[in-house]
DNA sequence: CATGAATGAGCGTTCATTCAT
DNA sequence: AATGAATGAACGCTCATTCAT
């Protein structure tokens, strides 16, 4: 008797939320979407969101915990590791695909940076980033090759989003993004190492 | 008689409205200053400012239009110089320096390309940055030295930013962002030049 | 353990923004009506109202729906008729009727014109007016006897309210002015018909 | 040296200004009618309309005087007949004359009824119309034929208006109008006189 | 698992008006 | 004869949030 749409429905409905609100986000910022129009595309009413999270935030803070929980591994894991050149190109490899895989959420944590800034993924964020920057420079570095790594690190976050304007396969984009940034670290570690 | 405070005040409301708002959008972001806001720490009142400026919107694209001449200068200039690797890395120090002076704005364009987006300032700075992108990029050049010459242009950006959370000499990290973006350039020309 | 007046107000709440509207409108117009006045009345916050109504002018429109719709049917009632005069007569005495009923919805968008015009229920309103015209009027009579039905039927919109300033029996005022109406619309059929 | 536009400014400002006020409050409506507006189509600044008048209701107050004094004549004139018939049509007639000549004016004050009444021409206003009122209608007459002559009344105003959306040359539309009205009150005459 | 009804705070904007110059 | 600069009050509207049912 129920249709299919409805038995779909059933129990899966905080994830449809995330899902529908990370689009927006994305879409539109965090600031400029709001709860009724969360609910609206939804179907629902505005009190239902507020049974399965407490607040807007939380339901940022869930997207943001769920979708970036690879990266935080991959940092963990890179942080045991020895800082060897194979380690740090390994690093910036996988991160480029772990940036793939949650590229929504990426976007509009670059695109709302101010905002993001004072809610509490702002902080997670940082520490994050603070953790790769940690296992690609060396603190002893000279700063232009820090600057490298950090340089790295940002070719890939932008080049994911600004060559989407660009013409051509969106595969052959990300192997020459991986590539610089590839080249960037390399370049810096060689300083580093080299003497 | 009249109080010095007062006497400042004569005529330069509409310079000192800009000041305060691009201080305020640049530290916590343009939706979430209020016209009150800016009203209140220039100790007039909210009608004030829409005797200056038609909308919010107006105080922002008057700043953007003051403070990111130069740059239109720089692209406007640059357009017409042959596409030698000396221009490039003219465009790109040229370019530092431009950044640097105009800080807060570019910081504040980075950090709410959201919001911006639909704003009329979206559409004027993703033309001076193609404009920008056209001057460094040889359009039959391979796609990794084109990227190279986009991940310079967002070193110069984010660096300004994202360095400053470093320790060390502002002007070394400036410095050394340019030189790292002044290498992609290069790298990149020599790629499409030299084979 | 409610009291009462919280009962009252449960489900109603509706029902009482368009009453409470509609005498304001009626009382001041629409402009000089804010909703801070219609929410205070109703000891409910300005925020309630957008509830159950999307706009201001939705409010407008909803009161205008609900109570102009017996002079909707009486229209589509009276286009499907023959054009004899019984018929016309029929529709002025009804009309009278309608009108009296929904009295200050009428006073309203008598005394409202210039404001109404650029509001939705101005087209209809204009259109209702328009159907009324075509039933009374052979559109080959003379000129005189075509004014004379435009004139009867402001005589029943006028006279309603011009009226109440004079001393006397509302009902013997509506009966005169039915009277007159039904008088001047008689003599346009003859005049079209007789000759 | 000076322009002709310049030239023909002198001096006459206050007579430009209720020229386009009236322009505009009968287009839009008093209340929807802003002073900037009037200032910008005068290419003057808002403060000049200070200068002239004292309030936005002493412009209306003034154009109403200025444009209603042959109406307050004719009905001054008018009170000292004696209550013939002739007297009677004569007045409809010179009426249906003096609203022509103040059209704009007389639309206005038919379309702004609402907020006119709590303005100081709705007093000034009012009186008028009960002046002519007590011209045309018999005190002791039938309820009926008082009717009548308030009828006639409001058909001369509402003609004018109405009556421009038909085809037809304006001269005979006001022609038809002016005999209904005649009609109207020659029918209550009679039956006043008659018994 | 969710809704219906409401709130309090705030927002961007507009208006008639004032007054020193 | 008019302007430049500002004000105070209000307006329509939206938002995240709450809570009884």
């Amino acid at each position: 008797m129920d249709s299919t749409k409805q038995q779909r429905r059933r129990g899966d409905t905080r994830q449809r939320i995330q899902d529908v609100a990370l689009e927006l986000f994305a879409e539109q910022g965090y600031e400029k979407t709001s709860l009724r129009e969360i609910a609206e595309r939804l179907d629902v009413t505005k009190a239902a969101l507020y049974y399965h999270f407490k607040t807007k935030e939380e339901i940022l803070v869930s997207i943001f915990e769920d979708l970036s929980r690879p990266i935080e591994d991959l940092i963990a894991w890179g942080s045991r590791q020895p800082h060897t050149l194979e380690t740090k190109q390994d690093i910036v490899r996988r991160y480029s695909e772990a940036l793939a895989a949650a590229a929504p959420l990426f976007r509009f944590m670059q695109e709302n940076q101010a905002t993001v800034r004072d809610l509490r993924i702002g902080e997670m964020f940082k520490t994050r980033m603070l953790g790769l920057r940690d296992i690609l420079i060396d603190p002893e570095a000279d700063l232009v090759d820090q600057v490298r790594c950090v340089s790295a690190l940002f070719t890939l976050h932008a080049g994911m989003f600004v060559l989407q304007d660009l013409e051509g396969d969106p595969e052959k984009k990300r192997a020459a993004v991986l590539e610089v940034a590839t080249d960037l670290v390399s370049q810096a570690h060689r300083g580093a190492d080299g003497s």
